[in-house]
RNA sequence: GCGCCGCUAGCUCAGUUGGUUAGAGCAGCUGACUCUUAAUCAGCGGGUCCGGGGUUCGAGUCCCUGGCGGCGCACCA
């Protein structure tokens, strides 16, 4: 058996799953609000459940995988961009918002769901998703909701263990205002006024969840509240189904009423008051039942994209990450380090070195000499218990593809003709996708401009004009030679031979003196300053064929 | 202050219930190669497992303690 950190929580999961329900199928949960876009940090709460929930169908035990979506939730704040009057919104369901301008999806949940789901379902990943506002007011979770209701001294208690606040107040109460302020703090505060109620209604008139309980009726479950907007009803909560359970309680309440034995949470949870600490205690006291085994997994970063992500006023989304990887690259990056490591997701340069690792690692698995850990990590990459990802057919590097992407600039006929010379049985750009088009996009979006390669137009007369004799014969003899060696290799041997001739050797010798190789670079120098304005860029062979021999002549000045 | 996590090769990390000589990738070094760029191929070197105690026949692994680093910490979600 594989020992990597997926198998070890199968084993753990399937063990406890048995002596939980016997013979039930395991369930494994994430959970994700869709509240605005869902990054790469939320994906890991998907990846990690997803992991185990794969090994355990692939050891054929049964597995579901459910996804709750939290789109009941209270619609807290417009993010920026987003036209002010959305701010009348604030404290509806977000299902109940209307989603942002120009959305073809019906609510705000909608619109943010719907980009995830589909970057899911190109991951292979298999999941049973459930929607809150369906469940609450379809009243699926009635008998929970009373439950709460009826044991929410328990609950109250419980929560007031954590409450450290509020006493450090009662004994520092002049030095705590004095650094609050006006007191505003104590007002919701555990067992208040009113008394402490775990049920929050959605207002009937406006909407909102700008609601206060004032009285609630074990025997009538008759519940009556007020609302902010002026509002005041009374209903019987055993039929009302237009409101939620707090965070804190709703966790552990859906914890036991699907049977949750895997649901692992961000490290913001491992504090002492943190929603799963707290829900540990709850699942345990109120609903009577045992706590998920819930790592804590680790915030997953970003480089490479600090001025994109500003400027597009976001974080990256599992949906960018794809634009630039292949699912199975990303899929990776999630299944090769343990849950409480951190890590980075690259927009950057870095990307070319990950894609060769990739490759590297794809060819140790084929030839049987990769670690069992990373044998594993490559499996877990490459598909599921019943799905294999797409692959490219004809996996050139990476670095090679962005390389001439960077060159053509997207130019179909210019890309297979250049990428037909690194391996000539190419016949059909298709076999090189879809891994060309990420690359081509990640060229295109993320390198930044000044990274890029600009081809000049024009030649640099001002440059030609300063060049020495020994310089002008140099390009006169590249330029005459280029359509004798007007392929890769023949331009390799061309570039090179030049200043070769120059020393009074063939073009072909056979010679790498110090002298020569400092001949050569500054030859490239001059070529590239030439043909890109820079000291450097792409190997001049590729260079030379993607620009043409008619341009490379004119910029050369010959 | 409280809590969680981490500290293993120059860097990024593997090292299931304690058990032979602590392993990979990258970087580095050497060599080969039509010989620049983070090219390719072959080979090599490299570790006080953060410090200090303890348990044990045996500790990278378990316990205690100190240090450093990351993150979180009213309420709400």
């Amino acid at each position: 058996m594989d020992a990597d950190w997926v198998a070890r929580f199968a084993d753990e999961v399937i063990a406890e799953a048995e002596r939980r329900a016997p013979g039930k199928p395991v369930v494994c949960a994430s959970g994700l609000s869709p509240s605005g876009p869902i990054h790469l940090g939320n994906l890991r709460e998907v990846m990690t459940p997803h992991l185990v929930a794969d090994e355990i169908r692939r050891r054929g035990v049964e597995c579901v995988h459910i996804l709750s979506w939290d789109d009941f939730d209270r619609f807290r704040k417009v993010p920026a961009g987003i036209d002010p009057s959305w701010n009348e919104h604030i404290g509806k369901p977000l299902t109940s918002v209307p989603a942002p301008p120009g959305s073809p999806y019906p609510n705000w949940a909608e619109h943010f769901k719907a980009p995830m789901a589909a970057a899911l379902a190109e991951m292979g990943v298999e999941f049973r998703g459930i929607s809150q506002t369906e469940m609450y007011t379809s009243g699926a979770y009635r008998d929970q909701v009373l439950l709460a209701m009826r044991e929410r001294r328990t609950i109250d208690a419980i929560l007031g263990q954590y409450r450290t606040k509020a006493k450090v107040k009662a004994k520092d109460a002049d030095e705590a205002a004095a650094l609050e302020g006006s007191g505003a703090a104590a007002e919701d505060d555990g067992s208040g006024l009113g008394g402490y109620y775990p049920y929050k209604p959605y207002c009937s008139v406006c909407n909102r969840d700008l609601t206060t309980v004032t009285s609630y009726d074990d025997e009538t479950t008759e519940l009556s509240y007020t609302c902010a907007c002026g509002h005041g009803e009374t209903v019987i909560l055993a039929e009302h189904t237009w409101g939620k359970l707090v965070w804190k309680v709703d966790w552990p309440m859906r914890w036991a009423y699907e049977g949750v034995v895997f649901e692992p949470s961000g490290v913001d949870h491992s504090s002492p008051g943190s929603s799963f600490i707290v829900g540990g205690q709850i699942i345990r006291e109120v609903f009577g039942a045992d706590q998920p085994i819930g790592p804590m997994y680790a915030f997953v970063g970003i480089s490479g994209m600090a001025k994109m992500s500003s400027s597009k006023g976001g974080v990256p989304t599992p949906a960018d990450a794809l634009s630039i990887m292949e699912p199975s690259l990303l899929r990776w990056l999630y299944a090769r380090r343990r849950p409480n490591q951190s890590f980075k997701i690259s927009f950057d340069q870095e990307i070319q070195r990950m894609y060769d690792e990739w490759d590297t690692l794809t060819r140790k698995v084929a030839d049987g000499s990769a670690l069992p850990a990373d044998q594993a990590a490559h499996r877990r990459a490459s598909g599921t218990a019943s799905v294999t990802l797409p692959v490219t057919p004809r996996p050139l590097p990476y670095r090679t593809l962005a390389s001439v992407a960077d060159i053509t600039t997207g130019d179909e006929k210019q890309t297979l003709r250049i990428l037909r010379e690194f391996d000539p049985e190419i016949s059909d750009l298709d076999e090189l996708r879809p891994r060309l088009d990420r690359a081509q996009h990640w060229v295109s979006t993320y390198v930044p401009a000044e990274e890029r390669t600009q081809v000049r137009e024009e030649p640099d007369t001002a440059l030609l004009g300063t060049l020495s004799e020994t310089e002008l014969a140099s390009l006169k003899l590249l330029s005459d030679g280029l359509d004798d060696h007007w392929s890769l290799d023949g331009l390799t041997t061309l570039v090179y031979g030049v200043p070769k001739v120059q020393a009074g050797l063939d073009l072909a010798a056979k010679a790498a003196t110090p002298e020569l190789k400092a001949a050569q670079r500054t030859f490239f120098a001059l070529l590239y300053r030439l043909l890109v304005g820079r000291e450097t860029g792409p190997r001049l062979p590729t260079l030379l064929l993607a620009v043409g021999r008619d341009q490379v002549r004119k910029l050369l000045g010959t």
